[in-house]
DNA sequence: CGGCGTTCGTGAACAGTGTTCTCTCGATGG
DNA sequence: CCATCGAGAGAACACTGTTCACGAACGCCG
């Protein structure tokens, strides 16, 4: 967003960034980053008013780099398979949290500035799920409906009407009424995934679950179940109707 | 697991508590405990290792005071009601959970002491999760079967039956064979219930879930219904979903 | 060319942290 | 009554983030 960044500026950002990943957010030291990039702490102040700035500013290129891979990953599958970019959505944040630890924690773990997220962050941070909402849409346009009806209390169906009036000026493409109950599945897998991700990289998983990968893939595939997306060509999923969605 | 625990680290221990709660994990400072107890930085380390030690201690009490608060709750449910065991297991984490962030963040958030969960702190962790198990199989003892038929992948069963081989020692109360697919549904609750808390609490359903002790019940009742976990006698809550299952 | 002003980086200082070490009390046991 | 030993004090060390006064180098403009 800055007209031109100061190569002084990141220098510093690459160089945080990279003790980042050996350190760990909370050992993140600004007088380190200060004597790796060869220059005086005090030095920093020039750029940045303050060590939490620089936390701040990793956390919104993360979110970025996150949504980068997941992104790329998911725009390689052919559209119309639907089942496959949802579970490519998922395994591809999986992948890039695990190659990336500290960072992950950094974004999805205890907030470590301020207890509140700067506001902006929230934008990068949005992106995997919005490409969750737009597998689910385009399921959704292509003839795939959730099996089981469920209801939603009040408060529930309001959160979800506000989330529907919110997504297209997040720059998702809607060609179609979008049921509320899409939503809330959406934001449950949303949760799902990020809260398995994060049972896996914060010790949570020691004693159970060891096949990471595998097991994530049944949760996407439960999700996605839920969603009424379904395999390509048809009936290899377990739904009942077996209506196969047409493709390009 | 002490003998008898000296006054002065239970002390140190309390004052500890209450100060987590007030700055968060990573600001809690030992020489702050230490003024607040009246007594030299120094002096703590006749009890305790380091800064360290206190932090695994907080978070072993911790796992036991939110089962305690947890397992409180459920036990004052009646033993057939599944369903309403498993959602106040459910809110009851919750609950505990909002009104103790910091400690929550603590026990659930970026680990802090080197990134692996100390042995000690294994057993309290394994409460809650043991709790949503036993409110599972007594469900299938009464009949519950979980509807959909999905195939586990070979490493998924693996650690399936690695953890039922394991249940039983762990003081779980089984009198009937457990499906591996029960174990992953399990897990599958227990990872959406701290996914979905962790987002509240890190801010992450800041712009989106907003009605949060709803939205979670949603969640719970999502999750029991791939148990086959169903409203006492049938009709009951707002599930009108016909077919009642059988229960004792 | 000469001075000016702005920018950038230095170095010292302050308050705070976890941890280690030495020393001195005071109570307790023989 | 004296010796022992543990509890706590206090100083010190190596860090941390942050502030501030200073000085040197640079481009700009008359």
């Amino acid at each position: 967003m800055t007209a031109a960044a100061p190569p002084m500026l990141t220098a510093v950002l690459d160089v945080a960034r990279r003790q980042l990943g050996e350190v760990g957010p909370a050992a993140l030291s600004l007088r380190a980053i200060a004597r790796e990039v060869g220059v005086v702490p005090s030095a920093l102040y020039r750029y940045l008013p303050g060590r939490e700035a620089i936390l701040t500013e990793l956390i919104r290129s993360g979110y970025e780099r996150l949504a980068g891979a997941v992104t790329e990953a998911e725009a390689a599958v052919p559209r119309a398979d639907h089942l496959t970019r949802w579970r490519t959505t998922w395994r591809a944040t999986r992948e890039w949290a695990v190659a990336h630890p500290h960072e992950y924690a950094l974004l999805y773990g205890t907030p470590v500035v301020g207890y509140r997220a700067p506001t902006e962050t929230v934008g990068p941070a949005t992106r995997v799920v919005l490409t969750l909402a737009q597998v689910a849409v385009d399921a959704q346009i292509a003839g795939a409906r959730a099996p089981a009806s469920e209801e939603l209390g009040p408060e529930v169906m309001a959160d979800a009407e506000a989330v529907r009036a919110l997504l297209p000026e997040l720059g998702l493409a809607v060609e179609v009424p979008i049921d509320p109950r899409l939503v809330m599945l959406v934001i449950d897998g949303w949760t799902t995934l990020f809260g398995a991700i994060s049972f896996e990289l914060f010790g949570h998983y020691e004693r159970s679950v060891t096949a990471r990968a595998e097991h994530l893939d049944l949760l996407a595939r439960r999700r996605a179940a839920a969603l009424g997306i379904v395999a390509l060509g048809g009936a290899t999923g377990r739904d009942h109707d077996g209506e196969a969605q047409s493709q390009a």
